[in-house]
DNA sequence: GGCAAGCTACTCGGATACACGGTGTCCGAGTGCATGGGG
DNA sequence: CCCCATGCACTCGGACACCGTGTATCCGAGTAGCTTGCC
């Protein structure tokens, strides 16, 4: 998968403790990664209806939901796309024994394997928020972390 | 995902239909699939234990084990590789808000997702075997689909 | 007829090109803010 | 003092190269089985 995808929930946190918009280039300096890339994946964020991005002097990027509706999986598909990671070529269709197109309405047992781990992962991602991440995060690196972002973002002047 | 993935798992399940080797180029040809990277795939599983090659003239692949105590998995990984889907580059260990490196003994909530994600992907894969695959072949294809899979790998000498 | 040596043909296995998607970068179009002048 | 036109600097957005992984292919090493000659 996408290694973008790490980036983008990252920004996604860091930017549910601020109300104003923030530009990329703060959010590759705070994560300490190239600006043109992250701005890529946050194209895609904002394509996906999941920021809004502010032009002109003071523009960047802001949530547009609340951070407790919307789910790594959001994320996830926004950046990496919503195709499934496997695809069936219906390969019983094909060779000396193809089993006749009529007799395959339903896909077959290999595919059905896939995708139901495919949903299982999905939804494994979908039942975790950005805001049960920020939670997490507090618990873990302290309830004044998030804070201190905050305040690096509003403060700096780059 | 590797699409070499879906040959491997179509092989795994025709080759419990027979007891004697079959080579690669018959189980190309009865796929409809390139004979050159298919053996590729069968060289993953032949490293990874789950098939047994025999050289020479009548020569090909067997199944190693039982088909009831082949996993899902066990193929995926084998052609794949055991590497998970998702790594975390501690993007929290850089920036100007570093998180240092002795409070990062835990995975960071974002990791911690992700992994859980690819566990759920993981146990569904495991819970359905090779010999689960075949009975759901013959549930769907008719009882004497495999039957006629092993008749035409035996009988036919290409 | 039985046996052994040699040969053949077929197999696997790894080493070798090609292509596509992800990675990384750049520059142009557009916009909100700050400034300066006028009323 | 307030308002408006102007300029500007900063922003996003998409278009352009580079690289690594997956995809596809080929040829060489090795072996089991068949053939043939001999005892």
């Amino acid at each position: 998968m996408s290694g973008g995808v790490e980036w983008a929930l990252h920004c996604c946190v860091v930017l549910t403790s601020v109300e104003e918009p923030i530009s990329s280039a703060k959010l590759a300096e705070l994560h300490d990664v190239s600006s043109s890339y992250l701005a890529k994946q946050l194209q895609a964020l904002s394509r996906a209806g999941l920021v809004r991005s502010a032009e002109g002097k003071a523009g960047g990027y802001i949530l547009t939901r609340e951070p407790a509706s919307i789910t790594v999986l959001d994320v996830v598909e926004a950046v990496d796309g919503p195709g499934r990671a496997f695809t069936c070529t219906e390969i019983r269709q094909r060779g000396p024994l193809a089993t006749p197109p009529e007799s395959c309405t339903a896909p077959c047992p290999i595919a059905r394997v896939m995708i139901e781990a495919d949903t299982a992962w999905r939804e494994a991602l979908r039942a975790i928020s950005i805001a049960d991440l920020v939670q997490d995060v507090a618990s873990t690196s302290g309830p004044l972390a998030m804070g201190r972002v905050s305040a690096w973002l509003t403060t700096k002047q780059a």
